[in-house]
DNA sequence: TTCCCGACAG
DNA sequence: CTGTCAGGAA
């Protein structure tokens, strides 16, 4: 891997340390050391701008303040709670992995990134992130604005693998100060290195969401959790008639996760369709 | 139009 | 390794 000169580490330390400390922002995350109150925030800034949390993760913590009272929880009101912060997934793999917190780590959300990347919802980066942010790990975690600056700053090329990166990572990290490093990097990157400004575009990017399959997965189970009862797939099909997407497939995808369940009425009476209980 | 403190299945 | 997953703000 390309070597980067003490000068450069230091340079950039400071200029990232010194704008957080005079514009970094204030997060109610950032305020608590709970392993679980920041996995559930992590888990919700997946893909999700920080400022859009904010009310949703207060909401989250006041009704689940633990994993327990997560687990216990009916699916359908976690999706409720869940509603508007996007992939829908994210909240039901958030439940499960509490279930499994519960079974197998007595409740206690684990403090290791390989156990987390067991539990589901949690990939490579929110294993790290969870330590680094509850527990001043000094380890290294690359999200997308950490990549962008890291790349910026020291002049790395845009096709740099997450491996390199992750070296890179590690290289610039200042030991003992991991948490508020990462929080620097992220507000540094959220405020100044925009990915506009830059120039540097995301890993994966996305199609548009008007009219798309993810449009009509939304309305969908956002129909289903107003019907208590579930609904038919006869009545789903009149209502988006307009669907040019194959709605059964929908079903069933929606169905592989985790969201919904698909029940055969008796005497052919169709298909009974509702969040999964 | 583009992107957001990614994860997961195929 | 590639496509897909939600929704809102800039």
């Amino acid at each position: 891997m390309k070597r980067i000169p003490p000068d450069d580490i230091d340079m950039l330390q400071h200029k990232v340390l010194s704008f957080y400390r005079e514009h970094g922002r204030v997060y109610p995350w950032r305020k608590t050391t709970d392993r679980y109150a920041v996995m559930v925030s992590e888990i919700m800034l997946q893909q999700t701008q920080a400022d859009r949390v904010v009310g949703k993760y207060l909401a989250w913590m006041e009704r689940y303040p633990d994993p327990a009272s997560l687990a216990a929880s009916s699916l359908k009101e976690v999706l409720c709670l869940w509603s508007g912060l996007g992939y829908n997934a994210r909240g039901e793999r958030l439940q499960r992995a509490a279930d499994i917190i519960l079974r197998d780590f007595d409740g206690q959300v684990p403090g290791d990134p390989e156990l987390l990347m067991t539990l589901p919802g949690i990939g490579p980066y929110t294993s790290r992130s969870i330590p680094v942010f509850a527990d001043n790990m000094d380890i290294a975690a690359v999200d997308t604005n950490i990549r962008r600056i890291l790349i910026v700053e020291l002049g790395l090329d845009e096709s740099t693998g997450p491996k390199q990166l992750m070296d890179v990572a590690r290289a610039v990290l200042p030991a003992g100060r991991s948490r508020e490093w990462h929080n620097a990097l992220m507000d540094y990157g959220a405020l100044v290195l925009t990915a506009r400004r830059t120039g540097i575009r995301p890993v994966t990017r996305q199609s548009r969401f008007e009219g798309s399959r993810r449009w009509y997965r939304s309305r969908i189970l956002r129909d289903l959790l107003e019907h208590d009862g579930g609904m038919t797939t006869e009545e789903i099909s009149a209502r988006y008639a307009d669907c040019p997407y194959d709605l059964d497939g929908l079903l069933d995808e929606l169905e592989k996760d985790r969201l919904i369940e698909q029940e055969a009425l008796p005497d052919d009476g169709g298909v009974m369709v509702r969040v999964r209980a």
